[in-house]
DNA sequence: GACCTTATTGCAAACGGTTTGCATTTGCAG
DNA sequence: CTGCAAATGCAAACCGTTTGCAATAAGGTC
């Protein structure tokens, strides 16, 4: 359940920031538009090779990494596991993460989020960002 | 800055939980309950060395590995940094990380606790256990 | 389109933190 | 004191991620 979906060009981010738009790079984004989920690199790199049998896990990390430092997505290391990713662009939200299924849900507080930074405050710190992970079991 | 010293007694823990009080951990528990800092694996070892030269990085994963198994010790992983440990025992709290020092902050807010427990009922969870970092820079 | 420069790729090897197999040592119950 | 299981040190394996390198391909210029 992602928030309402800006579908970001990123072929256009992209191409601002000096990157070019090669073949494996277009099959990723296209993986993240339409995903709606927080694949993982080793999920993006399955779905890509469907497309193009030659892509490498490799040009997976350095795309994802080049996303990042333009503010296309955002990365998160729920958990231990692996890194997972998701489009930024969308309102800011913490995460829920069912410990049974893996599943995660996404949710924002305004009021959690005043209070981050009422505390932050009061210890004389300017928040740069945060990470809010509620980790639950469904209840039956 | 820890919660008032616990000076938990992790001898009768281990003993407790069946684990044999060796002469490694003796050295690794001694240092774990008069540091007042979030260490690392390595730290620790670091420091253990110096009273007993011969003891492995290896120990001391597997201690912190029994330690946390016996809710001896909390396991935290800051930004993308590796795991570092403190004691358990004292009451909950969150953590706010300076980005430039990395100074580890220690705070506790029940009015976000509750926040968070309301959340969660809304979305039909119950929290097993949540992480709340703020990663900061000092006002000047 | 052909050409040139340079970014990007795939591959395999390196990485850093952590875990593990194994032969040896040690704690400790009897 | 003995005997046995638990714990150790060491080195090798692990897993997710990054990197060096030679080969390829994007895309600006003519
Ligand atoms: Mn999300
Ligand atoms: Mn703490
Ligand atoms: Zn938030
Ligand atoms: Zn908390």
């Amino acid at each position: 359940m992602t928030a309402p979906n800006r579908k970001p060009d990123y072929e256009t981010l992209l191409r601002q920031a000096g990157l070019r738009i090669t073949r494996p790079r277009q099959v990723i984004l296209q993986i993240l538009t339409e995903t709606d989920d927080h694949p993982d690199a080793a999920q993006i790199f399955q779905r890509a090779v469907k497309q193009d049998a030659q892509i490498s896990l490799a040009t997976v990390y350095r795309t994802m990494k080049a996303l990042e430092e333009n503010g296309a997505i955002q990365r998160h290391a729920f958990g231990d596991g692996p890194a997972r990713f998701e489009h930024a662009g969308d309102a800011h939200h913490d995460h829920l993460i069912d410990v049974d299924t893996g599943d995660v849900i996404e949710f924002a507080s305004d009021r959690i989020e005043a209070l981050q930074d009422e505390i932050a405050e009061r210890l004389g710190y300017e928040i740069v960002h945060h990470r809010l992970e509620l980790y639950g079991r469904k209840k039956r």
